[in-house]
RNA sequence: GGUCCCGUAGCUCAGUUGGAUAGAGCAACUGCCUUCUAAGCAGUAGGCCAUUGGUUCGAAUCCAAUCGGGAUCACCA
C-alpha cells in the first residue's frame, strides 16, 4: 500500500477512534491489509484491537468506522462488515486520478526524488559482493551471490540510496600458490592461448592437479609408515608451498611475476563470466593491497587495552562477554589472519568515502561468526559506524546429490551453466518459431536474455537465507512462475503496442465514460501498489519480494489480455485507456525486472 | 556439546511486524489458438503449515520443548 491514501485513510480510522470511543490511537499502531478476493473492497480493517475501548461488538464497531470514513472522507465509496473484518471500498474515482497522475507522468511511480514512498531517507550504502579467489572459475554459489550482490544494489539505487558497488579479491595466499606450484611443476608453459582454455578454468586445472599430486605424496609417505597427520605436513609439495608463500610475501620477483600472470589470465575469464551474468563493480580491492591494513587497528586495540597480548606474542580479542570465543587477531610472528584484513577494509572503506552509512557484505551463511566477530570488535572500538555493518548472508545451492565439492568434481560450473541454459532457450524458442524476422546476431541476444531471464529469476525469486536447491536437469523452466513467462508478457504487450501504433485514434486519455472492470482495477491496484514493494524490498534487502511482484503483476495482465480486447478502433476512448494501462504495466515489469538484473525483450 | 538458520501440496517455492476458507508454479488430468504473441488463459485434483505444549478474541506466523536438515565454534581463507 502507498502513503498516497493510506496516510489520509489512518488519520481517519484514528480521528473516528477518537471520536467515537474517545480512544487515543497513533497513527502508527493502525494497519490496514488488501482485501481478499472473495470478498468486496480493497482495505481492509481488522476491528478486533478495537472493541475493548468501543465496548461494542467486532461488527458494530467496523459499522461505526466505516460510516465515520464514507461521511468525513472522499475516498470510500462504500463499506461492509463481516465477521469483525471491515472492508473498505476505494471509489473509483481515486484510482481513475492515480491513474490519470502516473499516466501523465510516470516518474512519479519511479522517480524517488517525486514519490514520497520510494525514498524513506536516502543514504550511502556500499555493497560488496562476489569476492572471488582467484584459484578456480566460478561455480553456481557463486552465481547466487553475484546475482543477489547486483540485485540488492539495483533495488537499493532504485529506492533512491547512492550505491557503491565493491569487489574484494581474494587474490593471494595459499590456494593460488597451489595453482601457480602445479602450473609450474607440471605445466609445461601451458597458456590460455596455447590451451584455448579459459583463463580462469586453466588456472582452476592446475589447483585441482596440486590437489591430486599432493594427495598421491601423502598416501605414499603413509604407505612406506609416516603418520598421516605427519605426512600431510611433510609431502614435499605443502612444503614447497609453504616456502612460495614466504617468497611472495618478500616481493620475490620471481614468485610475483607469476602470480601476476596467472591471476591476470584469471581476471580475463572472471570478466568474460561477469559480462554473462551482467553483474559489475565501481570499485575493486584487492586482497594484496590491503591484507596488511588491519595491523594498525590491532595495535590500537592493544593501547586501548582492548585487545591483549600473549606470551607468544599473538594479539587476541576477547569476545566471551557477548557470548563469543577469544579470537586470534595477529599471529606470534606478526602476520594477520582472515579478520585482520576485514578489520582493516572496513576501516579502509569508511575513511576513503566520507558520508558513508552503511558497509553491506554479501556473503554466504557459513560465514556468520566471522562478521558477528567484525562488528563486536569494532564495536569495542567505539567505531560511530558499526551498526552500518551489515552481513546479508544467504544459504547454500545444493544439488540433488547434496552439496557441491570442488575436489569431487560436482561443482556446477558458472560458465557450463550459462552455456546450457542459453541453449535450452534458443531451442524452446526455435521451437515456438516467432522468430523469423531476426537476424542471427539479434537472435543470440535473445537466447541468451531469456536463459539468464531463468536463471537469475530462478536463484532471485527465493528468500536468500534459505539454502536451495538446484537441479541442473529439471530446475530451470520457461513456463509458470518464472523469468521468461514475465519477460513474454512485457513482450507481448510491446506487441500490442505496435498494433497500437498503427491505428490512428484521434482522441486524448480519458476515463469520463469509463467503468473500469475488476481485471483493470486490479491491474491498477497492483501498479499503485509499485512504490512501497520496491521501498519494502530496499529496506529488507529483498529481490524475492520484487520477484514475486512481478510475477503477480504479469499474471494479471496476461488474465486482463485473455479477458479484454485492447485496440479496437470501434472504441477509442476505451482502446487509448486500455493501451495506456498496458504501457504502464509494461514500465513497472520493465523497471521491477531490471531491479533483479534481468532484461526484457520487445518480442519472444 | 554451545550458538545461529531452515522444516508449508509428490517436487520447487510464496505467505512469518499474529487476522477471514493457507497461495503459486512444476508434475498429473480437462477444456480454450480463422480475432492484439498459447513461453498464455480457464478448470480438476493434491495440506495434521515437522511434533507437542503454551500465550489470546484469533497462531503457519509469537514463546518453550522435542524431532529432522544445514551452518559455525581454526595461529584456513
Amino acid at each position: 500500500m502507498n502513503v498516497f491514501f493510506e496516510g489520509a485513510l489512518k488519520s481517519g480510522v484514528s480521528d473516528s477512534l477518537k471520536s467515537l470511543y474517545g480512544m487515543e490511537a497513533g497513527i502508527d499502531s493502525i494497519h490496514f491489509q488488501e482485501t481478499k478476493k472473495e470478498f468486496e473492497g480493497d482495505v481492509t480493517l481488522v476491528t478486533f484491537p478495537f472493541i475493548k475501548s468501543s465496548k461494542k461488538s467486532p461488527e458494530e464497531t467496523g459499522k461505526e468506522i466505516g460510516k465515520y470514513l464514507e461521511e468525513k472522507t472522499n475516498f470510500i465509496a462504500s463499506f461492509n462488515v463481516v465477521k469483525g473484518f471491515l472492508n473498505l471500498v476505494i471509489t473509483e474515482e481515486f484510482w481513475k486520478n492515480f491513474f490519470l497522475t502516473v499516466s501523465a507522468d510516470p516518474s512519479w511511480l519511479f522517480d524517488p526524488t517525486k514519490n514520497e514512498t520510494l525514498s524513506r531517507g536516502k543514504k550511502f550504502l556500499m555493497v560488496e559482493y562476489s569476492s572471488p579467489n582467484t584459484n578456480k572459475p566460478l561455480h553456481l554459489g557463486h552465481v547466487r551471490n553475484n546475482l543477489l550482490g547486483y540485485s540488492v544494489a539495483g533495488i537499493l539505487e532504485a529506492a533512491g540510496h547512492r550505491v557503491m558497488k565493491v569487489n574484494l579479491v581474494n587474490d593471494r595466499g595459499v590456494h593460488i600458490c597451489k595453482s601457480m606450484l602445479a602450473w609450474k611443476k607440471f605445466g609445461h608453459g601451458e597458456t590460455p592461448e596455447s590451451s584455448g582454455m579459459k583463463g580462469d578454468h586453466l588456472v582452476g586445472k592446475y589447483y585441482v592437479l596440486y590437489d591430486r599430486k599432493y594427495k598421491e605424496e601423502v598416501e605414499h609417505l603413509v604407505n612406506k609408515g609416516t603418520v598421516r597427520e605427519e605426512a600431510e605436513k611433510k609431502a614435499p609439495l605443502q612444503l614447497e608451498i609453504q616456502d612460495m608463500l614466504r617468497k611472495w610475501e618478500a616481493g620475490d620477483k620471481e614468485t610475483l611475476d607469476l602470480w601476476n600472470l596467472m591471476n591476470g589470465w584469471v581476471y580475463k575469464g572472471f570478466d568474460v563470466t561477469y559480462k554473462k551474468l551482467g553483474v559489475g563493480f565501481d570499485k575493486m580491492y584487492y586482497e594484496s593491497n590491503v591484507y596488511l591494513l588491519g595491523k594498525k587497528i590491532v595495535e590500537e586495540g592493544e593501547e586501548k587495552k582492548v585487545f591483549f597480548r600473549k606470551e607468544d606474542g599473538s594479539v587476541w580479542v576477547d569476545l566471551t562477554d557477548v557470548g563469543l570465543d577469544q579470537k586470534l587477531l595477529l599471529r606470534g610472528d606478526g602476520t594477520s589472519v582472515y579478520i585482520t584484513q576485514d578489520l582493516g577494509t572496513a576501516q579502509l572503506r569508511f575513511d576513503e568515502f566520507p558520508g558513508l552509512d552503511q558497509l553491506i557484505y554479501v556473503v554466504g551463511n557459513e560465514q556468520e561468526y566471522h562478521f558477528k566477530v567484525l562488528k563486536e570488535i569494532f564495536k569495542k572500538l567505539k567505531r560511530p559506524w558499526v551498526d552500518g555493518l551489515f552481513h546479508l548472508s544467504y544459504g547454500m545451492v545444493d544439488l540433488p546429490s547434496g552439496k557441491m565439492k570442488s575436489r569431487e568434481g560436482t561443482v556446477v560450473d558458472a560458465d557450463d551453466l550459462i552455456k546450457e541454459i542459453t541453449e535450452e532457450a534458443e531451442m524452446t524458442t526455435k521451437a515456438l518459431g516467432k522468430l523469423d524476422d531476426f537476424d542471427s546476431e539479434e537472435a543470440k541476444h535473445l537466447y541468451h536474455v531469456i536463459g539468464m531471464g531463468a536463471l537469475k529469476y530462478f536463484i532471485l525469486k527465493v528468500d536468500p537465507k534459505k539454502r536451495m536447491l538446484f537441479n541442473p536437469a529439471e530446475s530451470i523452466d520457461f513456463n509458470g512462475h518464472t523469468g521468461p513467462f514475465v519477460q513474454y508478457t512485457f513482450a507481448r504487450i510491446r506487441s500490442v503496442m505496435r498494433k497500437g501504433e498503427n491505428v490512428n485514434f484521434s482522441v486524448s486519455l480519458s476515463l469520463q465514460n469509463i467503468r473500469m472492470t475488476k481485471e483493470e482495477k486490479h491491474l491498477v491496484r497492483l501498479i499503485y501498489n509499485y512504490p512501497s514493494v520496491a521501498s519494502e524490498a530496499a529496506a529488507g534487502l529483498s529481490p524475492a519480494l520484487i520477484a514475486n511482484y512481478v510475477y503477480e503483476l504479469a499474471k494479471a495482465f496476461n488474465h486482463f489480455y485473455h479477458d479484454h480486447v485492447i485496440v479496437d478502433e470501434a472504441a477509442m476512448e476505451l482502446s487509448v485507456f486500455r493501451l495506456q494501462l498496458s504501457a504502464l504495466t509494461a514500465a513497472v515489469i520493465s523497471r521491477s525486472m531490471n531491479m533483479l538484473g534481468i532484461e526484457v525483450p520487445e518480442k519472444m
